[in-house]
DNA sequence: TCGCAAAGTGACCGGCCGGTCACCTCTTGA
DNA sequence: TCAAGAGGTGACCGGCCGGTCACTTTGCGA
C-alpha cells in the first residue's frame, strides 16, 4: 500500500499524466485478470485494452506481469475488505449487548457482499487468489501479511463481543476466521454463479440484503430451531 | 464416475496390469498436481513420478492432460464427499429432534475434516478447482453436475430436519450451500496453513474433533451468547 | 524358436507468452 | 526552429510444455 497520498491536485502535469496511465493500466489488468486469471491474461492483452505498448507497462510496473498483479490486489482487493471492516466494526462501536453484536456483525456481512456485488472483477481476482497460494509458500506469506490487519480488525472486534458478554466465550480468533471463511465460501458460490447460467439456477442471484440476513441468522442464531422457549 | 465395478479379482492377468498401471499414473497425478497445481504441473514430472514414458499417460489418458486431472476429480475428490455424506446423512438417519440433527450435522462436518486431514493431495486439488471454475463456464456446467448429487444428500437432510422441526424453517437449499461453503473456508485456511509455516501460527493445526466441534457450535447453537436464558 | 501385434517410449515439434531493446515520437526549453 | 532526452513502442527472442509418432520392447501363440 505504499500509493502515496496523491490527491492534491497540483502535482506536475507530467506527474498527474503518469498517475492516470497507471490507473489505466490498473484498470485494463483487473479486467483481464477478472475474466481470464492469472495464468489466462497475458500481458499483450492487457496492453491492447489499457490502449498502450506492452513495452510501456514495463516502465510502470518494472516487475512484469506479477507486480502488475500484486498492485492490483493490494490496492483494489485489500484496500476495499479495509475500508468494509472499518466501517462495519470501528474500534469505538458498542457491542455491549447481544442485539448490538448481531446489527454489527450483520453490517460487516452486508458490507462484504455488497462491495463485491458492486465490484465483480475485484471479487473474481479475490476468489481466484487461494489456489495460487496454496502452491507458493512465499506468495503466501506476502498475503498474510497484506490481510493482516483486515483480519485482526475482526477478531479485535469478536473479541470485544465475548469480553462484553454479548457473544458465546470462545476463542475469538477462529471464530474470526470462520467468519471470513463463510462469507468467501459464499462469495465464491456466486462467483461461480456469475460465470455460468446453469449454476445461476442452482445459487440464485447474489442479493446482498437477504443474503446477508440468511448467513447473520444462522451464524448468530443458529441453526437449529431454539428448542425449550420459541 | 464410469469406471465399472472392477474388484472381481479375475479379469485377464493384461486387463489387472492395465488397471495397477492407470492407478500408479493417478496416484503420480495426484502428487504432481497436489503440489504444484493445474497450470504448474508438468505432464513430463507426472510421466517420471509413475514411472512410464509420457507417451503411454496418452495410451491411458487419451485426453492428455485435461482427462487425466478430470478423472481424477472424479475418483478421488468427489468419491470422496459422497462417501461422507453418505456415512453421516444417510436418507434413514432420524433427525427428529434438535439433538439428533445437531449430531447428524457434526458427524458430517466432522467427516469431511477428517476425510480431508487424511488426504492431504485430495484436499489441495479440491481447493485449487474453484478458480479455474470460475473463469471457465464450460468446466463449471461439468463441475455442477459432478457436484449434484453431493449437495442433494446435504440440502435433502436439512430439508428433513426442517419438517421435523427440528431445525429453523428457513430455505434448505441456501443452507445446504451454506454449510457446505463454511467447510469449504475452512478447509481453504487449512490447506494454506500447511503450505506456510508462518500461517500455521495463524490458523493452528488441523484437528478435526476441535474444528468440527467449534463448527457445530457456531453453525447450530449461534455466536450470540443465548441472551434471555443461560 | 520365431513372428507379429500390442504396448511403451522419449526426441521432437509448434504454439504461446513473458520479457527485451533498438528505434521512434513528442515535449520542452533555449 | 531545433537539439536533446524522456518516454513510448512492438517486433523479436528464448524457454517452456502439451501433444505426436516413428521406433523399440514385450509377450503371446504357433
Amino acid at each position: 500500500m505504499q500509493i502515496a497520498a496523491t490527491d492534491p491536485a497540483l502535482l506536475s502535469r507530467r506527474e498527474r499524466e503518469r498517475l492516470a496511465r497507471r490507473l489505466a493500466m490498473l484498470d485494463a489488468a483487473l479486467a483481464v485478470f477478472g475474466e481470464k486469471g492469472f495464468e489466462g491474461a497475458t500481458l499483450d492483452e492487457i496492453a491492447e485494452r489499457a490502449e498502450f505498448g506492452k513495452g510501456t507497462l514495463y516502465n510502470y510496473f518494472p516487475g512484469g506481469k506479477d507486480e502488475l498483479y500484486r498492485s492490483l490486489f493490494e490496492e483494489r482487493v485489500v484496500r476495499g475488505l479495509y475500508g468494509v471492516a472499518d466501517a462495519a466494526l470501528p474500534a469505538g462501536r458498542s457491542l455491549a449487548t447481544p442485539a448490538e453484536a448481531r446489527a454489527a456483525f450483520h453490517d460487516f456481512i452486508h458490507g462484504l457482499l455488497g462491495h463485491f456485488e458492486a465490484n465483480r472483477p475485484v471479487l473474481r481476482l479475490y476468489m481466484a487468489e487461494a489456489p495460487r497460494v496454496i502452491h507458493d509458500p512465499d506468495r503466501m506469506g506476502e498475503m498474510i501479511e497484506l490481510f493482516a490487519g483486515f483480519t485482526a480488525v475482526v477478531t479485535e472486534a469478536v473479541q470485544r463481543g465475548i469480553d462484553a458478554g454479548s457473544l458465546r466465550p470462545i476463542p475469538a480468533e477462529p471464530v474470526a476466521h470462520l467468519l471470513i471463511g463463510t462469507v468467501r465460501g459464499v462469495l465464491m458460490a456466486h462467483a461461480a454463479a456469475e460465470c455460468s447460467p446453469a449454476k445461476a439456477d442452482v445459487v440464485g442471484r447474489l442479493e446482498p440484503s437477504k443474503t446477508a440476513a440468511l448467513l447473520t441468522t444462522v451464524l448468530f442464531d443458529g441453526l437449529l430451531s431454539t428448542p425449550p422457549d420459541a
